[in-house]
DNA sequence: TCCAAAACCTGACAATTGTCATAGTATCCC
DNA sequence: GGGATACTATGACAATTGTCAGGTTTTGGA
């Protein structure tokens, strides 16, 4: 396992890769490295998190519980990405909670290192900064989306962005497999509905199924679905 | 009119007060001042922007047009906020267009200098990359809400928000008065369905109007509906 | 391997919400 | 001041979506 932040490569995805070589070295020496296996939890919603998780492996959801009980998944955060690291910048408790979709890998890096090099080097505090700019674009794009089309656009949007984000796997089948219920989570509807919308897309030809896995069979009708047709 | 962003006092309230002497010099030096009466817009959706501004009087929306035609209303900027700040950042088109909701004072400050502060204050970067987690963190909460809470209680939450954020005159309307198609927008509804919700809510005794302006009657009870009651 | 638990699926129904149509009311501009 | 235009309001209806209730299949652990 590369075990020296210097020499790993996921750091070139995140802003990481702005930090100066002694800023990276300190880093390295205070970073542990930890399995989280699937559905266990990276921190939950009110944690204090003392530090921010980088991802080697693995993708984690990231959540907030409403009022009703029900999860809704705002982010689903792969290899490179960086977890809580609002939380720290903010120094408040977090509002989103992270478990694991699939087995893990994450390096933990305490907040100090985090914090002295963002007072110090003001071309990793503005990677930083364009980092979240874009991740608040796409929060501002979920907000239109959600109040603005039906849940079967929203649907074959999701798999459209699995697709594109996740990639397949050699059998055609989109490369991360999410229950019905953490589909239904990302689109912000009852399980039911999901599934409902599920049937009648294998029904029209538009995806295929098999057990929990779902492949796109015609990207071109899906995106027509998106665009209301 | 105090024309010296140095003497200025809309600035304690954002990010620039986190510029040092000079560079808040340069900023005034280069700034222009503008009004902009309501129903204008300050930028619309797929501009590039040249830089930022800065509200010293008045309300803007900030707002996304969906597929289907209808805007969806992302913020409410009132007095301190500083508009632009993610397209500049980023160097992208804004994703999002600003119209006046009322008449408007802002200063429209030249991306150059805040691009120069940002990659030589730390302080500054960090200052706007606070404020930047905190709309992010805004707009999950947004997110979760839009998807799991109902049109009502989206509604009744909308009123205790332009309450919290706007106040009251002195007869007890909310200060800020929205036409019902802003509301509708803001909440991610029908125009039609949001006023028969707004009458719904006046026939229950939880607020009261007059003309276009709404006053919260029964906050306790308008709670109550925001928790599902 | 087998059993229990979890996940998936479907039907029936009701509640919510959007759409269309239409009419009253306020507002703005000449 | 008056007329055009935009905004507010309400009814009727249909479409969408959620909820409950029941089955079936899959999965994971003893």
């Amino acid at each position: 396992m590369e075990s020296r932040c210097e020499n790993c490569i996921i750091r070139q995805f995140n802003s990481l890769r702005a930090m100066s070589k002694e800023e990276l070295k300190q880093v390295s020496d205070t970073k542990t490295t930890k399995i989280i296996k699937k559905g266990e939890s990276l921190f939950a919603e009110g944690d204090k998190l003392n530090g921010v998780y980088c991802v080697r492996n693995g993708v984690s959801k990231l959540s907030k519980l409403s009022a009703n009980g029900k999860d809704q998944i705002v982010k689903l955060a792969s290899k490179g990405e960086v977890l809580g690291q609002r939380s720290v910048i903010s120094q408040e408790i977090t509002n989103l909670s992270a478990v694991a979709v699939n087995d893990m890998e994450v390096c933990f890096i305490p907040k100090d290192a985090i914090t002295n090099t963002l007072q110090k080097n003001p071309n990793f505090t503005l990677e930083v900064l364009r980092h979240m700019a874009h991740d608040l674009k796409e929060a501002d794009d979920v907000i239109v989306n959600i109040s603005q089309k039906t849940v079967k656009q929203r649907m074959a949007e999701a798999f459209l962005y699995l697709q594109n984000n996740f990639g397949e796997d050699t059998d055609g089948f989109l490369a991360l497999t999410l229950s019905r219920e953490d589909i239904s989570n990302v689109v912000g509807t009852a399980t039911e509905s999901a599934i409902r919308i599920i049937s009648e897309f294998k029904k029209k030809g538009l995806i295929h199924t098999s057990g929990k896995k779902i492949g796109i069979k015609d990207e071109r009708k899906l995106l027509e679905v998106v665009e209301g047709f």
